[in-house]
DNA sequence: TTACTTCTTCAAGCATACTTTAACTCAAGC
DNA sequence: GCTTGAGTTAAAGTATGCTTGAAGAAGTAA
């Protein structure tokens, strides 16, 4: 275990409670950009524990891969991020962060009036019409409250 | 087009914007419940459309198919729903939904001082450490903030 | 009755987010 | 040097939430 270059993804795996083959999956989605020893294997700078916490976190929360991939594009892939990149990120994060819970309550607000009165219909209710969103997004699974 | 002896599955697609492959595949997960005409053709229950528009609501929520289906559960399957039924769910419903935005509040508070100070790992950051959740609880998309 | 649209079932496909398995190489301790 | 644990890739599998396609039956309009 020469710490020296870098660690191993079993480290990374321990210290972000992550699975290896999540780790291996976020690289080949270019959240992670490890490099390698010389026989291939590969190593973590100790900056990437915090980008693959940023990662968990923002998955707690709803945010796709996709999403993610683009909210660590300001960090530098190869070098350690400083301060003020985090700081960014930050930003970004929490207006979207703050989006999100002003439209869940905007939809909280109408639900007694709405499911409570019955009315709920597509076309007389407020609570589906005007918050509507992620229903017609493509394939797959639905997620959030989306981000748009 | 003889609607006294309901909605046909097309009908119900038109009024809810659904796709009609969306609502058979309801009726295979348990969520809603039409009857067959003679031919064994499905036939809806104008009750039916609110059943639906509940199910495309909570699922822009985050909700999964699974959760609206307890949700559901007090709902009669074969008769129309009374007002007090709708109104028990909101209330459940409303519950969850309050927590949901409560605990995407407690992140958000804590985000700046967090991730703004670059403290973010999972040894010491109080953000993904109490927060924590959805990362670990079987295959597949994770959502949300989860509902337990 | 013909023609066309809609409906039915069943199986397969697709996107997201990973895990599992197989077959193999590498690294570290004794 | 050998054994064992850890790492590597590639392909396939899994769960969720649907859509698409095939092949045929039913409904409706002219």
């Amino acid at each position: 275990m020469r710490n020296r270059q870098g660690l191993t993804i079993g480290q990374v795996a321990e210290r972000t409670g992550l699975a290896t083959s999540a780790i291996r999956y976020y690289e080949d989605m270019g959240l992670v950009f490890p490099f390698r020893n010389d026989a291939g294997q590969r190593r973590f700078a100790s900056a990437d524990i915090r980008r693959l916490s940023f990662v968990m976190i923002s998955q707690s929360l709803g945010f796709t891969i996709s999403d993610i991939r683009e909210a660590l594009a300001p960090l530098p892939a190869d070098r350690a991020p400083t301060k003020a990149h985090w700081t960014k990120i930050s930003k970004t994060f929490g207006k979207e962060l703050d989006d999100r819970i002003a439209k869940m309550q905007r939809l909280r607000e109408k639900l007694d009036g709405c499911i409570g009165c019955g009315c709920l219909s597509l076309k007389t209710c407020s609570l589906y019409n005007k918050e509507d969103a992620a229903a017609k997004k493509g394939r797959g699974p639905r997620h959030l409250i989306d981000s748009d």
